[in-house]
DNA sequence: CCGTATCCGGTTCGATACTG
DNA sequence: CAGTATCGAACCGGATACGG
């Protein structure tokens, strides 16, 4: 490497945590809901995407498209008819994530724990400091 | 269901994406970071874990440590010592979340291929309007 | 050592309006 | 239909300073 400090070392984010660039690859904002319907309900425009969705403006989307078909996760078609018509669908490196959701989707009745965890915590633990 | 209006149920997030709860417990920014440390390093102190993070401030990492103890993911425990003494670790339901990161850790050797589409991206698709 | 308090700058998001 | 342009506002997040 080109640093030679330790303290460099010690302070690289990646060295600290490996799948933090994965992370922000596939967790950053929007585009887990856009991966997830794609891999879920296949190939579809992008009024479909945004109802489905549900909240999303068009620009915001627009974005989360670019950077999503820039990284290869998903695949852009356009037809050139009036009205004009363009079809999004995840790529195979994409839905190479699929198992990855279902983790997720594995994991997410422990948010149940995780909500009693809260209400302990909040009834237990003053706002105030502690000890 | 409550929600009656099929407007609705299209519009519900969580609907569209049920796996975004869990996403937004566990990859909120600085999480990974923090639950990977304690993961892989296993029971420490305040200092360590800023150190090993690398350039988190003392403020930020406060924030997530105790929305990491209010969600259950992490234990702190306190020692009235001086100087005082704290100690952070991964708790039970935090642990179980390993396989998690582990699948993402398998998946990182795919990031190669999200940097060779990016290149053919940008060498492929000029800045403006694309047809 | 382990935080908390305050200020402040930058990103990012949403609302709105408009084009091909 | 599928975006783009512009604007304003909110929300972190960082720097700094201080307290138990």
């Amino acid at each position: 490497m080109i640093e030679t400090t330790a303290a460099a070392t010690d302070a690289d984010p990646v060295q600290a945590c490996p799948i933090a660039p994965v992370v922000d690859l596939v967790f950053s904002r929007w585009t887990t809901p856009i991966l997830w319907t794609l891999n879920e309900y296949g190939r579809q425009r992008f009024v479909e995407l945004q109802r489905r969705i549900g909240v999303i403006t068009p620009k915001v989307l627009t974005q989360r498209l670019r950077q999503l078909e820039r990284d290869g996760l998903i695949t852009r078609e356009y037809f050139a008819e009036v009205p004009p018509r363009v079809e999004y669908d995840i790529s195979p490196l994409g839905r190479s994530l699929a198992p990855l959701f279902h983790s997720l989707a594995e994991w997410s009745p422990n948010l149940a724990k995780v909500e009693a965890a809260r209400i302990h915590f909040d009834t237990t633990q003053p706002p105030n400091r502690r000890p």
